[in-house]
DNA sequence: GTTGACCTTTGATTTAAGTCTAAGGTTTAT
DNA sequence: ATAAACCTTAGACTTAAATCAAAGGTCAAC
């Protein structure tokens, strides 16, 4: 099992330790130990979690979310397969919606990279918004 | 063209009036006339304006980049083609980051959904943690 | 054995994106 | 012609999510 420092953490994952110090002292992941010194140790359960929790982050569910996510986990025996089923369905379905519109904003964006030529010319018919109107005609 | 005040523009696309008011501050989007006693005015334009603003939120992005992107629509002729299909791929290839991360996510929290049984067993084997850990062995 | 890069805590500050309040003018319906 | 439901501005407040600052302890290197 190899322990880390905050530091090392924080720089693994591309965050500050203050970050990581705000996820700790609201619950989300925090480190299983400590050296004699006081140190936070993190373990790779630890690290497991945190990569969880920018995974989710990174997808757009706020600290909150990821809380009732991971509050599965810490809370096994008080919830019921169903209540379970529930939540996860439910952040599904966001997600659904979420990746629907990613989508939709996508092709707009690519239509336009499209017609767009690329060269040296004014942007005269690069338009964002002729872009979309062309695809809410076709919606 | 249908003119349309703040308070109508705000319930169709389900936001305060204040947030309109502090796009207008923050240069995002302002109704392009008013009425005689000041009432703010909001065109077909305007309302086409503030749908894009409305889906690129929705899709992750800040308000600072979307005055980027909306930049290029006010300011068309000092943009070289070149530099908007560059600008407009940067974001681009945001949203396949962000799309191909969501997916991920989306097949995590459906194995977990899967799995769990729906019934009154407790949640033993719905842990977020073990479904993505189970996701990652086989990545 | 001291310098510099770490780490600790507590508490204040920042930033983005709203949201609300106060003090008033306007429009609509009765 | 007046109450209710709008609208205006300027400016203060809120919330989430960090980020920073101060004051100090620890550790590796030279």
């Amino acid at each position: 099992m190899t322990l880390m420092k905050i530091g090392e953490v924080a720089k693994q994952f591309n965050v500050k330790a203050d970050t990581l110090r705000f996820y700790e002292k609201n619950g989300l992941v925090g480190a299983s130990g400590r050296s004699q010194s006081g140190y936070r140790l993190y373990n790779s359960d630890d690290i497991q979690r945190l990569s969880f929790i920018m995974r989710a982050k990174a997808v757009g569910f706020s600290l909150a979310d990821i809380q009732d996510l991971l509050s599965i986990e810490l809370d096994k025996s008080n919830w019921a397969c169903a209540d379970v089923k529930n939540m996860v369905d439910t952040k599904l379905s966001q997600i659904e919606a979420k990746l629907a519109e990613l989508n939709r904003f996508r092709s707009s964006l690519k239509s336009l990279s499209d017609a767009c030529c690329g060269g040296p010319d004014s942007a005269e018919y690069c338009s964002i918004l002729e872009a979309l109107e062309s695809q809410n005609a076709t919606e």
